[in-house]
DNA sequence: ACGATGATTGTCT
DNA sequence: GACAATCATCGTC
């Protein structure tokens, strides 16, 4: 909590971006989302881990069709898809037109607002522990089933851009690709993104 | 620090 | 009844 006010007015970058973002290919915004910011009444912080999940993907939970519950990533891209996995729950963001199935998976963020009220939900973990995996950011930033369904451009769940501009991570930042984590099919395709 | 394993609840077949 | 886009814990190095 020391010294983080620019001269900048960081007030200025926290845009929301608008729906023509969502609506790409979703393998694109998975990597296009490193580096934006995710927060939600005024705690959250910096995308650094997502995964894509595209509807003709077996690993998908769109794969199969709509259900009630996946009902969410048929949206139009932006809206909020929030499912329950175990104990804990996982937030993502809807790609593409609507009647689409596309998602991408927020799995880790930088914790940078709301840092007290993170400390408080997470227990006083240690920090490193605080949103370093898709359930702990979703306790840390309050995120709850009742997000399902809501809009990203207009509801309490936010996504502004990075703050070196536009949109993404800035200019020269490495985004490293990887295999995803913690499925059973299409367990090769490389898209995960994580920013080193 | 890293990898394997058990827990546990809702959803779908 | 089986499965799951996970987490926390326990074991080993």
């Amino acid at each position: 909590m020391s010294d983080s006010s620019d001269a900048l007015g960081s007030q200025s970058c926290s845009s929301r971006l608008d729906s023509g973002f969502f609506e790409r290919e979703v393998v694109d915004l998975a990597r296009a989302l490193i580096g934006c910011r995710l927060t939600r009444e005024g705690v959250g912080g910096t995308i650094v881990e997502t995964e894509a999940y595209r509807e003709d993907d077996p690993a998908c939970h769109a794969f199969r069709g709509q259900t009630p519950r996946n009902r969410s990533m048929f949206l139009e891209g932006g809206r909020i898809y929030v499912y329950r996995i175990h104990q804990s729950i996982c937030v993502n963001l809807v790609c593409g037109p609507e009647g689409a199935g596309h998602a991408v998976l927020i799995r880790a963020i930088r914790p940078e607002l709301g840092r007290e009220e993170i400390a408080k939900r997470r227990g006083g973990r240690p920090e490193r522990e605080w949103t370093n995996g898709p359930g702990k950011l979703c306790q840390a930033l309050g995120i709850t089933l009742a997000d399902d369904g809501t809009c990203a451009r207009t509801g309490p769940l936010r996504i502004e851009a990075g703050q070196a501009g536009a949109c993404g991570s800035e200019p020269g930042a490495q985004i490293e690709a990887g295999p995803r984590v913690g499925i059973s099919k299409a367990v090769d395709l490389p898209w995960r993104f994580r920013l080193l």
